[in-house]
RNA sequence: GGGCCGUUAACUCAGUCGGUAGAGUAUCUGCCUUUUAAGCAGAGAGUCGCUGGUUCGAGGCCAGCACGGCCCA
C-alpha cells in the first residue's frame, strides 16, 4: 500500500500487524531500530568462498560468520524456520532452530517480517537440498519495516511504482540493480579512458546567464541576491572552450544538462552528457578516438566487439562506415540529388508528399535535418559517422575548407539513434560573431531554440583559441545501448514524472 | 499536442450480456525439525483512479479530468 500515506494506511491489516510487533519488541526492551551492528562478512564473500565446498568440508569448518541484510522470505516449520537474507552482494539462507535461541531472540523471530533488516551469526552447513546455509546461533533485529514488500513471485511490475519508488524496484528486480551498477562502470571506464589520454576533468557552471552550446529551450531560475534570471545549462560547450583558451588543451566534463522539452523513452529533461575538447586535433581525430572509446567499452562490458540491442546485433569492430550528410540523404533517404541542390520550395513539397511534417522549420537546414531524422536515422543500425553538415544548423563548427557552406562535423548513429555529436571548433571570432548574428535573426523570426549571442564567449575567442576539436556523447543513450534498455527511464534512477495524482 | 491501451485487496492479476466483488501471493490463527514460489486447515482484508451522467440497478455503458504506458508529432 505504498501508494498511500502512513496516515491513510495506519488502520489496515498488515500495517497494524507490523506496528503491533514493533510495540511488542519495544515493550520487551528491544530496540527495533538498532543503533549499531557490524557484520564481519558480506554475503557475496561467503558465497564466493564456500559455494563450492561440499557438506563434509563445511562440517569440519569451525568458523562463525556474522552477516546483516534485509529479510526477503521466511519459511516456518514449527520448531525451525528458514530465512532468506539479502545484502548488497547477494542472498543467503539462514536456518534457525528455535530451541537454540534465547528468550529475547525467540521473540524477535516471532516479530520478524519480510522486509525487516536483521543480523544473523552462525556456522555454515549444507541442507539436504544442497543449499549453502547459515545455522543461526543468534539473531538481532536491526530495522523494522512498517510497510510490506511487493509480492515475492511477480515482484514489482507497475511501471509507475518502479520509477517513483526505485528503492523497491532495486530490491525486487535484480536486473535493475545490475543495469545501474553497469551504468556506474560505464562512467568509470569513460573517465579512465580520457584520463589515460591526458584529459583533465573539470566542472563548469550549471547556472548560466546565457544558455548556449546547443539549440534547445532552457529552464529558467532566479538568483535573489543578484536579482537576475539564470538558466540551467543546456550544454557546457562554451565554458569548456573558454578553458581551452585558458590553456587546458585536453579537457572534459561528465555532468548533467537540462533541456526544457517533452518527455519520452528517449528524452529526460535532465540527462548526463560527456563533453570533451582536444586542442590541435580535428573532427577526424575524434572519429578515431570515438571508435576506440566505444570498442573499449563494448569489450570491457561484453567481452567481445559486438552486442545485441533490442534484438538487433550491432558490431563495433573498427573502422566504422562514414558517409557525408548529403550522400546519406540521397543514398539512404532516397532524396533526389537535384532536390538537395535545387530550390527549397521543391524540397518542401517533396517532403510533404512523403508525409514529413515541417511546420515551424523555416530554414533549409532545418528542413534537411528533419528529413534526415525521418528517412535516414532509423536505418543507421551499425555505427555510422555522418559528416559534413550544413553550416546553418551548426553555428559553433568550423567551415570546411573546400566547401564553406558545410562544416567539419560528424554525428555518430548506432541502432538508429544519435549517440555523439562532434566537430572541429570554430575559432575565428569574426565568423563566430556572424553565426551568432544569423542565429539572432532566426530567433527574431520565432525560433526559440536559436543560439543566443554570447559576447563574453566572443571576447574569449578574441584572446585566441588553438585549433581544437570537441565532442559530446549522450551518456544515458550510451548506457541504454550497452545495457539493452528500451527506455531512458530504465537507465536514470529517478526519471522525471508528472505530479503524483490525488488518487495515486 | 494527437491516437490507442491501462488504473479492481498491500503486490500480481481475473471479473462473461449491466444484476450480491474474485484468485494467487502477502497478512493473521492453528499444525509441522532440511524448506526454498514449502505444505495443510481456517480467517480478515476493497472509495473497483476521480467527478458527473444514463439506468430499477454501473467495476463493465457515456462524458470530463488525473496518472501511467506505447505509438505519432
Amino acid at each position: 500500500m505504498w501508494k498511500l500515506s502512513a496516515e491513510e494506511t495506519k488502520d489496515s491489516g498488515p500495517f497494524q500487524d507490523r506496528r503491533r510487533k514493533l510495540q511488542r519488541l519495544r515493550d520487551s526492551g528491544i530496540d527495533p531500530y538498532s543503533q549499531e551492528y557490524r557484520p564481519d562478512r558480506e554475503i557475496g564473500e561467503i558465497r564466493a568462498e564456500f559455494d563450492t565446498w561440499d557438506a563434509e568440508s563445511l562440517g569440519k569448518l569451525d568458523t562463525t560468520f556474522s552477516i546483516a541484510g534485509r529479510l526477503m522470505a521466511r519459511r516456518d516449520f514449527g520448531k525451525v524456520a528458514f530465512l532468506d537474507v539479502l545484502d548488497r552482494s547477494g542472498k543467503i539462507q539462514c536456518f534457525v532452530q528455535k530451541a537454540q535461541l534465547n528468550e529475547e531472540e525467540r521473540l524477535i523471530l516471532q516479530c520478524l517480517d519480510i522486509g525487516d533488516h536483521m543480523g544473523v551469526w552462525g556456522g555454515l552447513f549444507r541442507t539436504r537440498t544442497g543449499e549453502l546455509t547459515i545455522r543461526a546461533e543468534g539473531l538481532k533485529i536491526l530495522s523494522k519495516a512498517l510497510r510490506p514488500l511487493p509480492e515475492k513471485w511477480h515482484g514489482l511490475r507497475d511501471v509507475e511504482a518502479r520509477y517513483r519508488q526505485r528503492y523497491l524496484d532495486l530490491l525486487m528486480n535484480p536486473d535493475v540493480r545490475r543495469t545501474f551498477e553497469t551504468r556506474t562502470r560505464i562512467i568509470r571506464i569513460l573517465r579512465d579512458f580520457l584520463d589515460q589520454k591526458g584529459f583533465l576533468e573539470v566542472e563548469t557552471p550549471m547556472m548560466q546567464p546565457i544558455p548556449g552550446g546547443a539549440e534547445a529551450r532552457p529552464f529558467v531560475t532566479h538568483h535573489n541576491a543578484l536579482d537576475r534570471d539564470l538558466y540551467l545549462r543546456i550544454a557546457p560547450e562554451l565554458y569548456l572552450k573558454r578553458l581551452v583558451v585558458g590553456g587546458f588543451e585536453k579537457v572534459y566534463e561528465i555532468n548533467r544538462n537540462f533541456r526544457n522539452e517533452g518527455i519520452s523513452t528517449q528524452h529526460n529533461p535532465e540527462f548526463t552528457m560527456l563533453e570533451f575538447y582536444w586542442a590541435y586535433a580535428t573532427f577526424e581525430d575524434l572519429m578515431e578516438l570515438t571508435e576506440e572509446l566505444l570498442e573499449t567499452l563494448v569489450q570491457e562490458l561484453h567481452g567481445r566487439s559486438s552486442l545485441t540491442y533490442q534484438g538487433t546485433q550491432v558490431e563495433f569492430s573498427r573502422p566504422w562506415s562514414r558517409i557525408r550528410f548529403f550522400d546519406a540523404l540521397e543514398q539512404i533517404g532516397g532524396v533526389p540529388r537535384n532536390l538537395l541542390e535545387g530550390e527549397e520550395e521543391r524540397l518542401r513539397k517533396w517532403a510533404h508528399q512523403k508525409g514529413i511534417p515541417l511546420e515551424g522549420r523555416k530554414r533549409r537546414g532545418k528542413v534537411l535535418a528533419k528529413i534526415f531524422d525521418t528517412l535516414v536515422e532509423p536505418h543507421l543500425q551499425s555505427p555510422t559517422f555522418v559528416t559534413h553538415y550544413p553550416v546553418e544548423i551548426s553555428p559553433l563548427s568550423r567551415r570546411n575548407l573546400r566547401e564553406p557552406q558545410l562544416v567539419d562535423r560528424f554525428e555518430l548513429f548506432i541502432a538508429g539513434r544519435e549517440i555523439a555529436n562532434a566537430f572541429t571548433e570554430l575559432t575565428d571570432p569574426d565568423d563566430q560573431r556572424e553565426r551568432f548574428l544569423e542565429q539572432r535573426t532566426l530567433r527574431e523570426e520565432g525560433d526559440e531554440e536559436a543560439h543566443p549571442l554570447d559576447e563574453d564567449f566572443l571576447r574569449a575567442l578574441e584572446h585566441g583559441m588553438p585549433p581544437t576539436a570537441g565532442e559530446g556523447i549522450g551518456v544515458d543513450r550510451l548506457v541504454m545501448l550497452l545495457t539493452d534498455s528500451a527506455s531512458i527511464r530504465d537507465v536514470i534512477l529517478f526519471p522525471q514524472l508528472r505530479h503524483e495524482g490525488p488518487s495515486g
